[in-house]
DNA sequence: TAAAACTAAAGAACACTGTTCATAAAATTA
DNA sequence: TAATTTTATGAACAGTGTTCTTTAGTTTTA
């Protein structure tokens, strides 16, 4: 009685398939530029086979976008191995920074893309997640004696917008009035600025 | 001979009339979201005629961002009556915090909206023209002995990354995770924190 | 004043888009 | 083999940006 199994894997294998090429295709053109056409194309299906998998566009965009941020949280937590709280503060930001430069669609389509209905929830716990990252490491910094005159959440804050600020500045091409080589010395002269003010406090 | 003159006064006009409409539709929903069709029944044209004033889409939205960060730059500058250059470092974080808040959809469309290839040009002069703002105002806090040991560039970058990350998050419905009262304190306290890092070196 | 030139506006068409639904084909079960 | 269920699709709908030809109206020239 394997036929079962065998239909759902089938099945899966078609699901995969889809998205495997719904992720090329959304990351070379973005969410408007990609087509569901474009995408049948691709996997030499019809439009409508998609609709069986996806109850619409937005749907299948949605567990692209979840792979994806489970890619982002496990980048940052693997900086835990760093014993110093301080010091993995700053790691954290500094990887977070890299995956964006690394990735930089991908995190447009996290924290970037405009959330549409049905999606907020996901949106949202995407910045809650990352937001808690920050928080709890900053309460990790307060037992080691840092930062003992700041809120963690005001202070967890600031450090994301910053973060992502600065991410999302490059990313969307708004420092390309510098040129290539000096603007990354300007990145680099920026996070210093910042982790100097961190380690003022 | 005031007829070459008055058919330049209905042209510009109906050309009025067509920035005006589409302004509010833009607004409303968005550039992907307002369509050519919707603007020329608003203003009861056919949609060709529309393309009789402005190349093409891409190109009407221009000239309405032109006109939204025009206002943000004007908005930013009046800061320039503070005397003190660190407190009038912190009201233009203010001010631009408050602009972003009270026209989220102008904000978005300067500064987060994907740039085109060919409107790349006005986006890196608004971002030039924002960061020179920034950084001149530190020189001058320079000049009455603040910030003596940071590059003007880096942290122009730094502060303005933090505001426009912050503007970014709120807008883009990333802390509604945290209830209206709240945030609003949040807010508040973060930017806070972040003036007491600037006062701090 | 009549004809010619110019210009503003529109209608229709093209090639796209997301999505739905009835129909056809294939596979499984009885 | 026949009936049933699953899977896939073609065609259609209503929408998009944009272009091009045709029409109608106005202005200039002869």
């Amino acid at each position: 009685m394997g036929v079962k199994e065998r239909k759902l894997r089938e099945k899966t294998k078609l699901r995969k398939k889809i998205i495997k090429s719904a992720t090329k295709l959304f990351l070379e053109q973005g969410y408007e530029g990609a087509s569901i056409r474009m995408i049948a194309k691709d996997i030499e299906y019809s439009p409508a086979t998609i609709y069986l998998h996806f109850k619409d566009k937005q749907a299948l965009f949605s567990v692209i976008i979840e792979e994806a941020f489970s890619l982002f949280k496990q980048n940052l937590e693997n900086a835990k191995i760093i014993a110093d709280p301080l010091s993995r503060l700053q790691e954290l930001c500094k990887r977070y920074i890299r995956f964006a430069q690394k990735e930089p669609l991908y995190y447009e389509l996290i924290f970037l893309e405009r959330a549409s209905k049905d999606q907020e929830g996901s949106h949202l716990r995407y910045t809650k997640l990352t937001h808690d990252l920050f928080i709890q490491t900053i309460q990790e910094c307060k037992k080691s004696n840092y930062f003992l005159s700041k809120h963690p959440e005001s202070l967890g804050l600031t450090i994301w917008s910053f973060i992502h600020g600065l991410a999302t500045l490059e990313l969307q091409e708004r420092l390309d009035y510098v040129d290539p080589s000096q603007r990354t010395i300007l990145l680099e002269e920026t996070l210093k600025t910042f982790f100097s003010f961190l380690r003022s406090v």
